[in-house]
DNA sequence: CCCTCGATCAC
DNA sequence: CCTCATATCGAGGG
């Protein structure tokens, strides 16, 4: 995350005293996941590709991850139930296809290592984009910035076969809105001197941060554009948006003087959340999932070398309605006993205000995580 | 300050 | 109709 500089700046965002106005790069991989099953079967290229997540809980149930725009020109896209999907695709010959993460994060690793060879300023966001400050090479230059990155996109083309836009911009914010605007394989800038006209007009979702709640609590209050948004008062925001975001989005069009964060890669949770098969189901069958949820949450920490001294266990009900109860340990671990009986415990817990009946998804997190230090399993104090 | 919990976002 | 994983924030209680 960019902490802006206090002072540092000017609303207009003229350059003051040593400061420089940066150049960064949003680069987003298009339609991420189908285009890896593109590259990985070439042939289904002109077809409807979409990337499933199947829950297990009754035939086709399920939601779409990712689709080629093929499909998404059906009206299938992200979100969407796997039976809609397939019911809207009926008359073609489309392709479903169970996701596959450790393939795309190959990919995925592949372009990041291509990315950092034109910078060492890299910010990853997962495994489809990411940031990169170019400042040091190019200045502020328009004409420059659009050649480095045609460069680099076809670069990631010529080497993975993968196409990606990218945004150029003076921040990290508008830069995601650039890639965002001309995807796929898409290209634009917005500077300094243009950014006014291009992006006051656009509606406030635009803006990354901004989801379906933020967006009507400031709807509410007449801002609907990003122009509104920018003239707002500030403390109008950060009593509507929380102190954070409120701040945040004050300053979405400011230049970004912020020291670039040095890739923040710990892990800070892990979480794994299984859906239950609809038949009938008592405490017994709970206790068997936590057990095994809790066997690979204990070997993706062993795997990472880490020890958690936080747990949680998250529980869906029929209604979708989310109840989390967590837990501080004294002691950081990574010991798979004390997992299986915490996480039953708070499970217990919440069994108390809720009919198990109501249950459909289960779900376990540590957090608080750090690297272990020894090479043992043993309780480590912090 | 720490802990717990729900909300939100965006994949 | 409704998956899965991650990170972050703020409120409320101690």
């Amino acid at each position: 995350m960019c902490e802006l500089n206090g002072s540092a700046f000017s609303p207009d965002g003229k350059k003051e005293s040593g400061l420089k106005i940066k150049t960064i790069f949003h680069i987003d991989f298009d339609y991420f996941f189908a285009q890896c099953e593109e590259v990985r079967n070439p042939m289904m290229k002109k077809s409807p590709i979409i990337v499933c997540v199947y829950s297990g809980r009754e035939q086709d149930s399920g939601v779409v991850s990712t689709s080629n725009y093929i499909a998404r020109n059906y009206g299938v896209k992200s979100g969407l139930s796997i039976k809609h999907a397939k019911n809207k695709l009926r008359d073609t010959k489309s392709f479903f296809i169970p996701i596959d993460l450790q393939y795309y994060k190959e990919i995925s690793n592949k372009i990041m290592n291509i990315i950092c060879s034109f910078s060492p300023f890299i910010e990853i966001r997962g495994v489809d984009e990411c940031y990169l400050d170019v400042t040091f090479l190019l200045g502020h230059n328009s004409e420059y910035s659009i050649n480095l990155a045609k460069t680099i996109k076809k670069t990631i083309k010529d080497q993975t076969g993968i196409s990606s836009s990218i945004g150029i911009s003076f921040n990290k914010i508008l830069a995601k809105i650039a890639s965002d605007y001309k995807k796929p394989d898409g290209l634009f800038l917005i500077d300094i001197n243009n950014y006014k006209e291009i992006v006051y007009p656009f509606a406030i979702d635009k803006v990354p941060g901004i989801g379906p709640k933020t967006r009507k609590k400031l709807n509410d209050i007449k801002i609907t554009t990003i122009e509104e948004l920018v003239n707002a008062k500030i403390d109008n925001l950060i009593k509507i948006c929380g102190r954070k975001l409120g701040y945040k989005l004050a300053s979405i069009c400011h230049p970004d003087f912020s020291r670039w964060q040095t890739n923040n890669l710990k892990q800070k949770q892990i979480m794994k959340i299984m859906t239950l098969k609809k038949e009938p189901r008592d405490s017994l069958d709970f206790r068997k999932i936590i057990d095994k949820i809790s066997i690979e949450i204990v070997s993706g920490l062993v795997r990472n070398g880490l020890v958690y001294r936080n747990i949680s266990i998250i529980l869906i009900l029929e209604n979708l309605v989310n109840i989390t109860r967590s837990k501080s340990m004294k002691l950081y671990s990574n010991e798979i006993d004390q997992l299986i009986l915490q996480s039953n415990y708070l499970f217990d817990e919440i069994l108390k205000s809720i009919d198990i009946k109501d249950v459909r998804r289960i779900g376990i997190k540590v957090s608080d995580l750090k690297q272990s230090t020894g090479q043992n399993t043993l309780n480590q104090y912090f």
